[in-house]
DNA sequence: GTGGTCTAGACCACG
DNA sequence: GTGGTCTAGACCACA
């Protein structure tokens, strides 16, 4: 499914977080589909379940998925939260990640060329799929 | 100058980082100005002024200031190290945060001009000032 | 493990990055193996652990450690970064130290032993060990 | 005569012994030869006076200068003092040197061709001038 | 149990 | 007055 990085200083379950994230984001788990179970994840990704079922958690409460006691966690089909915030945060980092590119020497062009292939990407993958 | 958030699960240090690395990239702070004294911004945001230096050490390392000990801490002119690595990262985080706004509802357009504008303005920035 | 200079100038968390990258560099340390826990190691060398703390950071920036919070720190595999800056750093020092040992005296006859001694200790060091 | 590095962490009135120390080590500052004064010296740089005197204070101490009160200061013809110790500490710094030359990737050939031309340099200089 | 963060407060070297 | 070091002691997150 995917790989954790046990070397990195971010907290494994943050890390599941994120992946897991950007595996609804693009669309590669789609709504409704049900997630695999804690036990199963985590002795696939040899982590404790805890930290699972942690990540899945913080998952619900961002608004990604939906747990069913006794029968599993769902991917959510819209994310109708707190959009607006996130993504006045979500614009916010994107405004310094591209001053901090340029900073580094990227020129106009070359984020300009980075962004277009995104949105062609990711247009792609929430419209066909 | 700038906020911290007290409250936020980011470290304080770390938010110091962040706020001054923006406003060096942003070019509000020039090469080779004075920053604040440590026990002055440790005053003013009422913080300890340990938590300050190691944001600035921090910097240091990081490779955007440098500090003479008996004189303050000072913007450095270039940062030449090993951008790549950064580069690759920023890029990274890039695709993550257009991914996920587009899956929260952004248009493609919405976020094209976004970018666009951040992309004149950066360049306005870094040359003109 | 080693032993401190308190009386000297050097400040105590530089003397313990200095000996660590020596256990390192010799391979008396060797990769991925676990480094004292901070609180174990600044009492047996009765010194506040925020300063053990602050030479195992200075590591992990050098690239000769890494930290897992919660987990411990480990002996980093090899040290891919800007070996050229630091190695031009060293030859200078190693040109300056032996003009100053030919200076109090000694023959170059004895520095050539010497160092030959180095090569093959370090050689074998690295290889068989 | 030299140059500082203003923008450097360590010490102007170290750097100025380090700097001085090379110059008598290297002969280029021949046995009884006079320093440049103290005020002299301070205004070539633009540093405070009180760091030049600073920096030849530490140099007598460690023998190699010597100063007639009045007259100025002199290259001491020889450094009779504690060499053995000193002798030893730079044996210590030679043998670390090397083994973190070995540890970033320099070979044996590399550091011997190195000494080596070190060695005939020293030789030449302190004999023929 | 681990590393990490933060505070309060003291002392030092430098220029 | 500057940055830097160090201590003592508290609290937190992670697994």
């Amino acid at each position: 499914m995917f790989e954790l990085d046990l070397r990195s200083r971010a907290p494994i379950y943050e890390q599941l977080v994120e992946k897991i994230k950007d595996l609804i984001v693009n669309n590669v788990l789609k709504a409704d589909e049900q997630l695999p179970a804690v036990r199963v994840l985590a002795s696939e990704l040899t982590v404790n379940p805890n930290t699972v079922q942690k990540a899945y958690r913080e998952l619900e409460y961002r608004g990604y998925i939906y747990s069913l006691p006794g029968k599993g966690s769902f991917v959510k089909a819209a994310v109708p939260e707190n959009n607006t915030a996130r993504l006045q945060s979500l614009e916010k980092d994107l405004e310094r990640i591209i001053a901090e590119m340029i900073f580094l020497g990227r020129s106009a062009q070359q984020i300009d060329n980075l962004v277009q292939s995104c949105l062609v990407k990711s247009k792609g993958g929430t419209v066909n799929d």
